[in-house]
DNA sequence: ATATGTACCATTACAACACATGGTACATAT
DNA sequence: ATATGTACCATGTGTTGTAATGGTACATAT
């Protein structure tokens, strides 16, 4: 697996490592079941920190990309070819997409738009904590 | 009509005209067909920027509470009191709210979240200006 | 002339947030 | 002891957007 962190791209440093990781799969570079190296190491590796490594990981295993099996060590994802390809981003872009045409349609300023948006992210609904 | 404006109040000046003038309007203290003063002269007597006047303005027209006649001043909307309780931020906080709550349980982070609403809110569809 | 709303040019201050970094600590099981 | 993922404490930097300010100018109609 050879990857390559820019860091004089604009894109950030975990996000070019997910998507790096999420090639390496469909290129057939890495297999379900294949082994990742751990957070500390490959954060040696890149010379990059171990939290952005491991915040790398967390996204990709969310997406069902990685398997994390504790001190085992983590993996490829029995599914992750297929889940490299959905992107829940492009999903949450589309449906966001929509909600604001019909917003600015309906003659709401982008000010306003933003404001309510501040206002549903700070809700703490359920205590999440 | 007696606005009063706290610069101390987080709340930003602008709102709290706006919020003002639909009490005074519920309250019965402006009628529809009232006048309103003159963008200067309102701002002369509330200490503030006629810009920040001309804000309050521009959004209580736009949700029909006031109306503007050009040279021949500002008026109390005729259906005023109906347009003051009717909140377009309500409804766009309903509708965002319900958005967001679905992202967040299809597992999207709301860093994710935020940074989809940031592409979206900069894309420039239509070209407005 | 005077006053109306409106439109441009612009800058400053402030807050929120993403990103990345550092260190420490924990339970897990080899 | 060693290594795994994970969780918490924290800081600094840079970007973004809001809010508010100032000045100037225009067409309108009294």
């Amino acid at each position: 697996m050879e990857i390559v962190i820019d860091i004089e791209d604009p894109v950030p440093l975990f996000s070019q490592l997910v998507t790096q990781v999420k090639d390496a799969i469909q290129n057939g570079k890495l297999s379900p079941g294949d082994p990742l190296p751990s957070i500390r190491q490959l954060a040696i590796d890149l010379e990059l920190n171990a939290k952005t490594v491991a915040k790398a990981y967390r996204l990709l295993e969310r997406d069902s990309v990685i398997q994390t099996r504790g001190y085992r060590g983590t993996f490829v994802h029995p599914d992750a070819r297929a889940n490299s390809t959905v992107d829940l981003n492009a999903w949450v872009m589309e449906k966001l997409t929509d909600t604001v045409a019909a917003f600015r349609q309906a003659g709401a300023t982008d000010s306003e738009i933003r404001i309510a948006f501040g206002k549903v992210m700070n809700e703490r609904i359920g205590g999440e904590r």
